[in-house]
DNA sequence: AAAATAATTGCAAAAAACTGCAAAGACAAA
DNA sequence: TTTGTCTTTGCAGTTTTTTGCAATTATTTT
């Protein structure tokens, strides 16, 4: 077999899985490990893929990628979090929820600023009582070990007690189709029920998150009012949303 | 497994989670502590995680609120806060208000103990939330904003739904005659709430408290089942509080 | 203060990478 | 086809990296 046949080949194998092991490529093309060394080297240096001890990672899946995508994404929640605060007025009763993007909005929610604020999660009211003009009200319940936020009947029934003229709340997972999906059960009916005591519910999330789905939905995308990304409204990527009964920020 | 897809997954689980346990991850990935101890060190060097005795945890989740700020009389706190833990055995639903000596009962608590615990202060929450066998609960409400507890009407209305084997609070001040009072109404309102719905109410005060009083008043003396100072129960001090249908401790 | 956990260190076995080299193969010019 | 040159490949020996273990030390918990 040529050498640039064996490429495709580790390419081909490196795309696919997103990884590889020097010993398997080996053995699947039936030449030397020493072989498949120098090749997966060379792959290297044209930047093709990254190698590894034992074996090859995909570009994309190195740590350096993983380490730059969160410098960005900070800016990118502070970015959404800014948009997302231009949507609050003075004297508005709103809920913020959990996650680090709505902690940037609680962060940057200005001092002076006279509204009253619900949350279910201790970080968001722990920044919020920094706020002189911010009147702060826990939603109480059994608390996240992971997450530090409120869950159960008991969040659940005093925030149905409640009307907020906005809801600011973050997601697991968004796609067109499936809607806004979670990896945790209780989360997902926590979400619900702010859903159904909103006026207006703004989801935000970051560009990454979207067309990615998971076990439990918390609701279909109609259901949300605004969705605020990092992105321009008009960028390609959320075209499909446009089309959609939901504003664009 | 490449060393690369185990920092992948460490990376995941710690965004995930926010902390892990060096001891979880090794099991779930199948290799020893140390590999995964080096594994998160390196990790730790390239400012992914930060790296803490047991596990790791993600960048930017450490806790400021339980921090000891106030170091008078902590001696002191902690040897009520000894006794306190005493009274609390496995199985029961107690609850813990705010306040320096609160919250040294809360850090006291071991970690294998398992208790439903509620209680009205984001420090404690957050404290609690460390311990493995305790279910957390919060209490909801305004949020107070130099006290950082939960007060108001809304935080009364769900204490009175709950009764507790043991409630743990401070007070402003105690005196025999006068009771507990208070600078602050509202707090007085929702220790009124507490005590009512409490079994047992154990009060935490340091001997300093003793004969003092001020505007508001929480309850007479004889409201409260056990009063934890620093001092020897028989000591002098406490001779008017023996009379007293009261335990102490 | 004692017990339980976790971190560190040094070490050894295993796996992988590197090095130099020689045989095999590719290819152009004679 | 043959020859000479250059590249590719596999091999053997050496070095480096990774990993788990055991003994020691440090830290945390009770």
């Amino acid at each position: 077999m040529l050498k640039e046949e064996r490429h495709r080949v580790i390419i081909n194998e490196v795309e696919l899985h997103n990884r590889i092991l020097l010993s398997d490529i080996a053995e699947q093309i039936g030449v030397s490990m020493d072989t498949i060394r120098r090749d997966v080297k060379e792959l290297d240096a044209d930047k093709q893929l990254k190698k590894v001890h034992g074996g090859a990672i995909a570009l994309g899946f190195t740590n350096y990628a993983t380490e730059n995508k969160n410098i960005y994404a900070l800016e990118d929640k502070i970015k959404i979090a800014t948009k997302a605060l231009s949507l609050i007025n003075t004297g508005n009763t709103i809920l913020i929820h959990g996650g680090t993007t709505c902690l940037e909005l609680a962060k940057l929610i200005p001092n002076k600023l006279e509204i009253t604020c619900f949350t279910t999660s201790l970080a968001v009211a722990l920044e919020l009582l920094t706020k002189k003009g911010v009147d702060v009200f826990f939603i109480g319940g059994r608390l996240s070990k992971d997450s530090q936020i409120s869950i159960g009947a008991n969040a659940i029934h005093q925030l149905l007690d409640i009307t907020f003229d906005y809801s600011f709340i973050g997601t697991g997972y968004v796609d067109i189709n499936y809607g806004l999906t979670e990896f945790d059960l209780e989360s997902v009916q926590v979400k619900k029920a702010i859903i159904k005591s909103s006026k207006k519910t703004v989801l935000l999330s970051i560009s990454e998150k979207l067309n990615s789905k998971h076990r439990y939905k918390t609701c279909e995308i109609n259901a949300i009012n605004t969705m605020i990304t990092e992105l321009d409204p008009d960028d390609m990527l959320l075209e499909n949303f446009r089309k959609q009964d939901i504003r664009l920020l």
